[in-house]
DNA sequence: TAGATTGTTAATCGATTAACAATC
DNA sequence: TAGATTGTTAATCGATTAACAATC
């Protein structure tokens, strides 16, 4: 099926998306060759009608009478979520965040490779964190353009992270992973995904609070 | 209302109550005193008829009129979300990502307060990142039954992140934040929030590589 | 009082689940 | 072939939006 083809897909399938993506992970190093869409979903926790569903908007890589192929799902599964190629990445903040995003070796195993580390503090620039070496921010553009950098991960302040997203755009940055407790305005080409941890936290806060009421999902 | 008259409050109202939340801190240290539901849908982008819908499901927060107070609203919601009273927090996994919430201050702020970290590397045991000390994972039952430990910040690798899980129900915990790439199997009143970053950057990917699709939300 | 704006019901939209014919 | 299981349509459920009477 073309890409130009595909009907819209929700964000609610997107996000389901990597976690197939995890549990097939886990099945393929188990072995396990072929699954149905019935044994899939009880391992997961989701209805076999999702999972058939979910699936069937990227194309039928299923086999009536057989099920899915792990290895194949996989596989398809991952160029789909666009890990079959090399994203570059800058983070930017070098503080306790942006080195622990530096120093996680998971990310570069996807695809991820973070390729510079950018702060406003003389103190840091120069620095490098498990081999990823801290510029400045005022050679944040032309390091962007000269890298082939899609991804920056915003790790400062509110107040900074709404600035540099300005200057993210003018550089032609494609996607923004935005740790920062603001949200941003960027252009509508531009792909912003954000982690507010906080607000995870609130949650928590709350099912914890209210846990009489059981959650649904 | 009392707590057990609430109707059940979907997960989709409790995942945007944080945001409603910060935009109130903000206008409230803007000295804005009232807003209607019109006006704060446009500032967020979303509806007035879902402000006045989730609101709603706590209670009557407006008049007609004049439309919802800023301050009381702000309060309201913190309560809410359980920001009125301390949450006592212990962090496992000294790495870089749990001295990275340890070093955190905004949490404290919040309510949500860091009492120890655990590990079970003798290197990092005895040591302190921003005032917090790091113990032995061996004492960590009896530290969360001796201080009044709600929340757990689960920080490790997935195989100890699953045993842990056992550990901490054992113990008594009443939330756990997870940052392992993996999902927790706990009892039903433990309350468990997820932070997958991999997940996070996955989607992040998805939306890069397939923005000719136009995302909706 | 008149205008503004809520609280709430009704209508719409979208997502999930169920069912089953197609087919390996 | 017979059994299993998909792909897909139809039914249901839940969430969002629209509308407006109530009321400050």
């Amino acid at each position: 099926m073309d890409v130009k083809d595909r009907k819209k897909i929700s964000q609610a399938i997107i996000k389901r998306l990597p976690r197939y993506y995890r549990y097939l992970g886990e099945l393929l190093s188990q072995d396990v060759e072929r699954i149905s869409s019935n044994d899939f979903s009880k391992l997961m926790g989701v209805t076999a009608s999702q999972v058939r569903q979910d699936l069937n908007n990227f194309g039928g890589f299923g086999q009536q009478g057989y099920g899915y192929n792990v290895k194949n799902l996989y596989e398809e599964i991952g160029k789909i979520l666009g890990l079959d190629r090399v994203h570059n990445i800058v983070v930017i903040g070098a503080g306790n965040f942006g080195k622990a995003l530096a120093g996680y070796k998971d990310f570069e195993k996807r695809g991820f490779k973070i390729k510079a580390m950018f702060d406003q503090d003389p103190e840091k620039i120069g620095k490098s964190y498990g081999d990823i070496n801290v510029y400045s921010i005022d050679e944040l553009t032309e390091f962007i353009k000269n890298n082939d950098i899609e991804i920056a991960a915003l790790t400062v302040p509110k107040a900074a992270a709404i600035q540099l997203a300005g200057i993210l755009a003018e550089a032609g940055i494609k996607g923004i992973w935005n740790f920062a407790h603001t949200d941003l305005k960027v252009p509508r080409h531009i792909v912003v995904e954000n982690v507010h941890l906080s607000e995870s936290l609130m949650r928590l806060s709350y099912n914890l609070v209210n846990s009489g009421n059981r959650m649904k999902k």
